[in-house]
DNA sequence: CACAAATGCTACTCTAGAGTATAAACAAAG
DNA sequence: CTTTGTTTATACTCTAGAGTAGCATTTGTG
């Protein structure tokens, strides 16, 4: 909302086609912040109790609006449900794509994949959790984009393992069924982990990397 | 029911009390299959639907009987919800015991214990993945009876992997820790196996016991 | 066959929540 | 200060499903 009201600013000192582009560029941001706002709390009861048990009544009231309010934002309740899973998702797979940006050895790549990952599975919980739980709530066409981005994942960790595999840093049998249990332990993350619990992120994280390591290690010792 | 003919045809040739006796014994085999059969074809509908999703309609005409059938099984929705996340979590804890009494080395016991619990939870994937789930749904008492459960199984999980580390055989800095992320490598089973999918359950079982051994094994070498 | 007891079904009630038609409030422009 | 368009709320509709009261049907018994 500040970038937006410096724009403004910007804008009164220009002509009025300016203005009016500027108007309409904070109006736009407005709209987005809006829809920011009723996902961030629909996430929140969702993740606490269920898609089917949440009422948009409630996220509403949560928000200090009413139920036509989010209906003005969001065409229905299945829709909310839908950009909750594929935020879900989709952070985890930029995470992966920008840690396999970094550039290193498989095992120092790996290694970046599973810390930044794993973080971002636990600061955006409640994304991730309500994906892996309520796919079977998600329309046919809907669960279908979300598996191809899980999909896309697993494929391009199981490409990383792969590349480890060859230079003889990995020993890993089938790199495609072994991302799979690695994309399953950080997935476990998002159902397990309390904030506030016996263990810290910082620790939960180490322990991932740790886990990570040791699954794709070659029998003969350490590596990385 | 082929058990409880037979008892009836026994019960006939002996005198009136045995025969009350028996007759009530076979009442009570009778209703503990009804209640079985309700058991498993909610959990059919909980597992494709979720609960809160699922009608109790749906399950009666599934089983050719009406919805005040279920009723005089059970007493709501919920207590069918509970029983389905109690199997879940009793199956597994039950063949980690059974797992447990076989006499062997740390590293032999917990290959048969993955093995084993691996095997369970794909047999019986629905109520596993219901438990996973829809443990939310649950009424609180419920739910802590359900944790208590699965504490107990990781704290005898945990106790294994101390005793390899005592004897040498396993490397776990954090045996409670380490015993987390292998139950949540055997959930994981259940909520992302596919009956007919691209890999058979055995493969995925012997995948299991590879990367709990790879998790556990010291960064020296193999063991097993 | 008649009567009793259990078992199951028909036909409801009642609540709750998704989604909407329409009116009010507000903002922006002239 | 009015007019016009946009944003939000009030006050519904309508469906669906959990749970139940009471009737029917079957089963077993003297």
């Amino acid at each position: 909302m500040q970038t937006a009201a410096l724009a403004t600013d910007i804008a009164d000192i220009m002509d009025k086609p300016k203005k009016k582009r500027a108007a309409a560029q904070l109006k736009d941001e407005i709209t987005a912040y809006k829809r920011r706002r009723i996902l961030e709390e629909a996430s929140h009861f969702f993740f606490l109790n269920g898609y089917e048990a949440t009422t948009l009544d409630s996220v509403a009231e949560q928000l200090n609006v009413t139920k036509p309010f989010i209906y003005s934002y969001y065409k229905n309740k299945g829709e909310l449900l839908y950009e909750i899973c594929q935020t879900g998702i989709q952070l985890s797979l930029t995470a992966l794509e920008e840690a396999l940006s970094v550039e290193g050895t498989a095992s120092e790549q790996l290694k970046i994949v599973v810390e930044r990952v794993a973080r971002i599975i636990i600061e955006n919980q409640r994304y991730v959790t309500v994906y892996l739980r309520e796919e079977k709530s998600l329309l046919p066409e809907d669960a279908r984009r979300i598996r191809d981005l899980r999909h896309t994942f697993d494929t391009k960790l199981a490409a990383l393992l792969e590349k480890g595999r060859k230079t003889g840093e990995f020993d890993v049998a089938h790199p495609s069924r072994t991302a799979i249990w690695v994309s399953g332990l950080l997935s476990w993350i998002a159902l397990w982990y309390h904030e506030g619990g016996r263990w810290s992120a910082t620790e939960v994280v180490m322990d991932a990397i740790t886990m990570v390591q040791k699954m794709v290690q070659p029998a003969g010792g350490a590596n990385g």
